[in-house]
DNA sequence: CCGATATCAGTTTAACTGAGATAA
DNA sequence: CTTATCTCAGTTAAACTGATATCG
């Protein structure tokens, strides 16, 4: 029993901070150069897996208001990276689309990306790289059925 | 859900940012009635382990500008929760410690986190629940090392 | 003189809240 | 009428940069 800690420290929620505060600032690194945030980069990748999506959908898939979606999303389309295309069964929504300019950056990202991927996992072996994925995935799912404290 | 969902699975350093969000809202809700911010929060749990670190120390600590790490401790300073003492062996650093209020509030949180902590891996069976903490510590490591890719 | 620490001032990112218009 | 989506406007949190002073 090793790991006896009777301090009241949140280790895995300062960890997890941790490893997004650093990853963040390295998938930065790589994506700058095609003039786009790590935030901007990964809500490419989100839109690209789910074409047809809205800035609702969006910011109910990343935990954030629609509005902070709606802030990003414009972003992305002023530099022409995607399209917003009218619901023709519901002309309120506005669905996204990558252009050709947002595809073409995301090829030219996904080599380097998967490389800093690569490199995050490169000291756990392919049993726990797997049970890390899904365990990732696990706690996400459990704190998003959770409903807040204060209300 | 009207998008299609023909998804691979989401990159890790996404599913990484979307749990520190969600873990960020919990977090925030928590402690939000003692006053401070889930980052002051975790901040102070630090400061609690490691007595006598300088903001310098916390900033190389918590991957962020020396800057930024002022401006976090000034903020609990000016609320009481710490206090800076000159160090006597080198007059320009100033030595943080927790005050009884700064105390007080972590044993006042430290049930409400620890079991939010618990909700978070409750889906984890008890080797994956290790397997994952020391993951995360192994993930958080390896971007540590690896120089940032602008540099 | 140099490196580390701290501080001051300003900027940027990216979340937040609230209000209001429109469509289903 | 209600709800969802979108937009506009303003706020806050928390990172950033740059400049400057001081200690060792």
């Amino acid at each position: 029993m090793t790991h006896r800690d009777r301090s009241p420290a949140p280790s895995l929620l300062y960890v997890v901070k941790q490893l997004e505060l650093v990853t963040r600032a390295h998938l930065d690194a790589i994506v700058r150069e095609s003039g786009v945030t790590a935030l901007q980069y990964t809500a490419l990748t989100v839109l690209e897996r789910r074409e047809g999506m809205t800035s609702a959908d969006l910011a109910r898939h990343s935990f954030v208001r629609a509005q902070s979606a709606a802030d990003l999303v414009g972003g992305l389309e002023r530099r022409g990276l995607i399209r917003r295309d009218p619901d023709p069964t519901n002309r309120r929504r506005r669905l996204i689309s990558l252009t050709e300019d947002g595809r073409a950056l995301l090829r030219r990202q996904a080599e380097p990306v998967a490389e800093l991927e690569a490199h995050m996992v490169k000291d756990l072996d392919p049993d726990q790289r797997e049970s890390f994925t899904e365990a990732l995935q696990m706690c996400r799912a459990a704190m998003s059925d959770r409903p807040l404290d204060g209300d």
